[in-house]
DNA sequence: GTTGAGCGTT
């Protein structure tokens, strides 16, 4: 007989209530559903003092004694580099829906870099789906469950103000954004997706001392970022155009230090500001193929999954087709690999990417681009490609860039039609639910162990 | 006081 378990994030936490099957086992899908990247379950034996683990076999957890019992479990997670919970307990405290520009910049102090640089990075995050009533503060409100928030930004028009009903999030801390992305959200009656945004560069450019910083807003000054950049290193040159544009340009002595920035978004003065390579002038002309899109830069702009394994398959315990992670055990990994371009929930390293876009480009895309016009870089070392580390040099024309993702990326793409590949999932809509039935969720379908994260259900849905 | 896939005043 199925039975409720309860069970606490970590220990002390307000315990959660997770369903068992009739056979009296707990599906780690089901656990992981309610505790997205859980891998296991644990107790704190009260003879011992220890805690004690719980038999996982089959994607099944084993109730110890054959009994669940009353106690309280607790959710095991794969083992991170240090176990403090999410978000450093650091000053970041800003009750304000936007950016507190000091505290970021503080968070960037070179101290914290060495550091910063061995972890994954955060990266701005898009919210897709929201109400249109929902406001940043809301956002705020909502997404602070996960960690602590750098940014909250509810995109709107201009005019009307009204809400275009997606929005921009930004984490501190890596590991709140993975759990975030790891799971759909209901936000004011609405599910909504967190993805890495398609304006994040997939594939990095090549080395270039100079970066592009896009976003930039009317009162940052040379001067300004002339002191932001300079914590990461010496900065030869700032040019900001005239008239505003909204980016600039910055020139760092050390290309090493330019590339390492590259695919970041920073938050300078309150605005998230987002740093790719400064690509040569037409080199987007030159290398575009077949009515692609003309891009100075180079977006991802392949559709992500909506993170699968948040939602499996319904009632059962299979594997999801085609994912490459073993999602189905819940293993949720903590890090997903370094190199991964913090891409998210597609485990897409620089190396695939370059196997990708060397299948689909034919040849071509791989030249140093940016190091000729650049002249006095280096030439290109042979094996430039470090597939290990965040950066890959030796950019792909973007057409190829884009076809490599898309066709990763059409991994559950649901209803969207625009997919050039077909799903290869089988044809049945009911995969994952999601698409575009918005409110078809939360109620229905018993059986899965997925019910709503802390939020109301049943709302209205406009 | 409408809408429901997308992608941020490059």
């Amino acid at each position: 007989m199925s039975q409720y378990i309860q069970v606490a994030e970590e220990e002390g936490d307000e315990p959660m209530e997770v369903p068992s099957e009739d056979d009296g086992t707990l599906l780690l899908s089901t656990l992981s559903a309610q505790f997205p990247g859980a891998c296991g379950l644990k107790y704190r034996n009260p003879d011992t003092g220890s805690m004690r683990g719980i038999r996982l076999a089959d994607g099944r957890l084993y109730p110890p004694d054959t009994e669940w019992s009353n106690r309280i479990y607790v959710a095991v997670f794969p083992k991170s580099e240090n176990k403090r919970k999410s978000g450093p307990p650091t000053t970041n405290s800003t009750p304000s829906t936007t950016t507190s520009p000091v505290v970021n910049e503080e968070q960037d102090s070179l101290a914290a870099r060495s550091k910063k640089y061995e972890r994954q990075k955060c990266s701005d995050l898009i919210v897709l789906g929201l109400p249109w009533k929902s406001n940043e503060e809301d956002l705020r409100k909502y997404f602070s469950q996960f960690g602590d928030l750098l940014m909250v930004q509810v995109k709107k028009d201009p005019k009307t103000g009204q809400s275009k009903g997606f929005g921009f999030i930004r984490f501190s801390d890596y590991e709140a954004q993975i759990k975030c992305m790891s799971q759909r959200h209901m936000i004011d009656g609405r599910w909504c997706d967190v993805r890495i945004p398609n304006s994040k560069d997939g594939a990095q450019q090549m080395m270039n001392r100079k970066v592009f910083v896009g976003r930039c807003t009317e009162d940052m000054t040379a001067e300004d970022l002339r002191s932001y950049f300079g914590k990461y290193g010496e900065v030869v040159d700032v040019f900001i155009p005239k008239p505003f544009r909204a980016f600039a340009f910055v020139t760092f002595a050390d290309p090493e230090v330019s590339q390492g920035l590259c695919g970041e978004d920073h938050i300078i003065k309150g605005a998230s500001v987002h740093i790719s390579s400064a690509a040569p002038k037409n080199y987007d002309r030159q290398n575009d193929r077949k009515g692609t899109p003309t891009q100075a830069h180079p977006g991802f702009t392949g559709s992500y999954a909506p993170s699968p394994w948040s939602q499996g398959p319904r009632g059962t315990n299979q594997p999801i087709p085609n994912q490459g992670a073993p999602i189905a055990q819940g293993s949720l990994p903590n890090n997903l690999g370094l190199g991964n371009l913090s891409l998210g929930a597609l485990h897409i390293n620089p190396a695939m990417l370059a196997a990708a876009q060397a299948m689909l480009s034919g040849q071509g895309g791989w030249g140093p681009i940016g190091l000729v016009s650049q002249g006095n870089n280096p030439p290109p070392q042979g094996g430039t490609i470090t597939p290990n580390s965040a950066t890959v040099t030796g950019g792909g024309g973007e057409t190829s860039s884009q076809a490599s993702v898309q066709s990763f990326g059409s991994i559950g793409s649901g209803s969207q039609g625009a997919a050039p590949v077909p799903p290869p999932v089988p044809n049945n809509n009911s995969f994952l639910g999601w698409g575009s039935s918005q409110g078809s969720e939360p109620g229905g379908s018993p059986g899965v162990g997925w019910g709503t994260p802390q939020s109301k259900p049943g709302g209205t849905w406009n």
